[in-house]
This record gives structure tokens, C-alpha cells and sequence, in this order.
DNA sequence: TATAGTGTAATAGTAAAATATAACACTAGG
DNA sequence: CCTAGTGTTATATTTTACTATTACACTATA
């Protein structure tokens, strides 16, 4: 996995335990693979991942077992939650950065339109 | 101003003076605050600010003069590249991450339509 | 009960960002 | 020529993220 080396890889980590959770590769209840195994794919140190999986335990995203290993919490409900949560808040950074650059919102909406637009060309 | 604890210092205030020139509250030719005075007002090192404009003069967004301070280059053409990138560069983040939670082309616009409108009913 | 697999935690060391401080180089104006 | 204002650079220190390594605690199972 290739990394920002402008966003602490902990956090990173945890985004992407996000995603995975979020998009079903990891179900509820599913249990995570272990963190030296994490460690490894990711290749990083196990503390690195350890700080990752606290904060989704805090969060209550995921639920240590000790001896058997992490898993997925079985509430939906937290996830589909987690789920439009990580969705406005991609929204509102892009609304607020362009707002910044003085971008109305009727531009934002038609910049975006563009963009999809203009990759659409580039796959075909 | 407040920062984000996850971004490097001296990288977000090199995205705040792209913003100013972009608004125009930098225009072309214009000379900057003295790298002492930004370190006043931004409540930072002189080094940091001078490590952001460090890498503006390497991206000739300005131009140092010794003894005088720092200019916005006269180059229209060059600012109005530079909005475009940090344009695209905000919609990119938006898509991909958008997608790596399996959110369509067609969600992503709807969404941000949704998000769009409930800022205006909050705001009225 | 021994062992392998798991989470958890502590220690020590490294690297990068940021700070405090000082010094140097140039410009403009009295 | 002197001084104030400017950019530029260097040194030492602190903080945080990350790493390497080791150890401990718990679970399942042969």
C-alpha cells in the first residue's frame, strides 16, 4: 500500500480499515487478520497498526477479542452510519476548499459534472 | 489561523498564500507580508513560513528580492493554471475517495446536490 | 500441559517537522 | 555612513510519528 507522507500512516490505516468495512470486504463480524499479519501487508511496524485498531476500537468500529484477534462490530447501524459520515465529510472538504477559491456552488456542481465527464473520455 | 494537526505546518500555509493570490487578495505583482510579519500573524517560526515560500519561489508563484520582500509573479497565465490544478486537484480527492466506498458516478453528483442544498436550508 | 496464534504494551532509537535564536546579506532612506 | 526593513541561512532543541525489539496475557488445540 503506497502512502501520503504528508498524513500520519496510522491514520491512513485507519481509513483504509474503514473502506474495507464499508464496502463489505470486511462484514460484521468478520474477524480482521491479525496485526502482525496487517503489519506485514502494509508494511509497517506492528505498534504503527496497533494505534490504527485503538482508535477503531474506541470508536467502537471494531471489537478486540484477546487471543482470538479483532472483529467487525455485528451493529449495522454503526456502520451505515460510519458510512454517511465518511461521505459528508468528503463533500464538505470539497465544498469548503472551493469555497475558499471563491467557487460558487452552481461552479462546484458543473466542475464536478466536467470532471466526470472528462475521465468517462479517457476510459472509452 | 487553526491548523489541521495531520498536515505539515509549512504545507498548509503554502495553501493558504495560493488561495490569497487565487482570490486576489494577492494580485499579480503585489508584495507580500514580510516573512517576519507572517510568522506573527500565522503564529508560526520564521523557518516554516520560510520553508512554504521556499517551495512557491521553486514553483516561480512568486519571486524574492532580497532586501525587499517577496512578489506574486506578474504571470497571469501561471495563476490561473495553478486554480485550475488546485481545482481538479480537489475534485480527483473527492472521486477517488468517493469511490473507494463504491459510490457511483451518479451518487457522487446526487450527493453533493443533497449536500448543496441542506447548507442553503440551514442557512435560511 | 505444551505450543502456536492472537492481542497488548513497554523500551529504546531514528527521522521529520517545528521551534528559538542568532547571524549574515541586501535595499532604501535619512 | 548608518539604520531600519527585508530575505536567507545555520545551529541546537523539542515533539511526534514511526520503527525495532522484546515481553506479557489470553485462547484454542494437539
Amino acid at each position: 500500500m503506497k502512502f501520503d507522507d504528508k498524513i500520519p500512516i496510522y491514520y491512513q490505516i485507519k481509513n483504509y480499515i474503514y473502506r474495507q468495512i464499508i464496502i463489505g470486504e470486511l462484514a460484521p463480524g468478520d474477524k480482521l487478520p491479525a496485526v502482525r499479519q496487517l503489519a506485514v501487508d502494509l508494511t509497517v511496524n506492528v505498534n504503527t497498526v496497533q494505534r490504527a485498531l485503538g482508535e477503531l476500537i474506541s470508536e467502537k468500529i471494531i471489537e478486540p477479542q484477546r487471543g482470538k484477534g479483532n472483529f467487525v462490530t455485528e451493529d449495522k447501524q454503526t456502520i451505515e452510519k460510519l458510512k454517511k459520515l465518511l461521505i459528508t465529510d468528503q463533500l464538505k472538504e470539497l465544498y469548503e476548499n472551493l469555497h475558499k477559491l471563491n467557487v460558487t456552488d452552481q461552479e462546484i456542481l458543473n466542475y464536478l459534472q466536467d470532471y466526470i465527464n472528462e475521465r468517462k473520455q479517457v476510459q472509452s
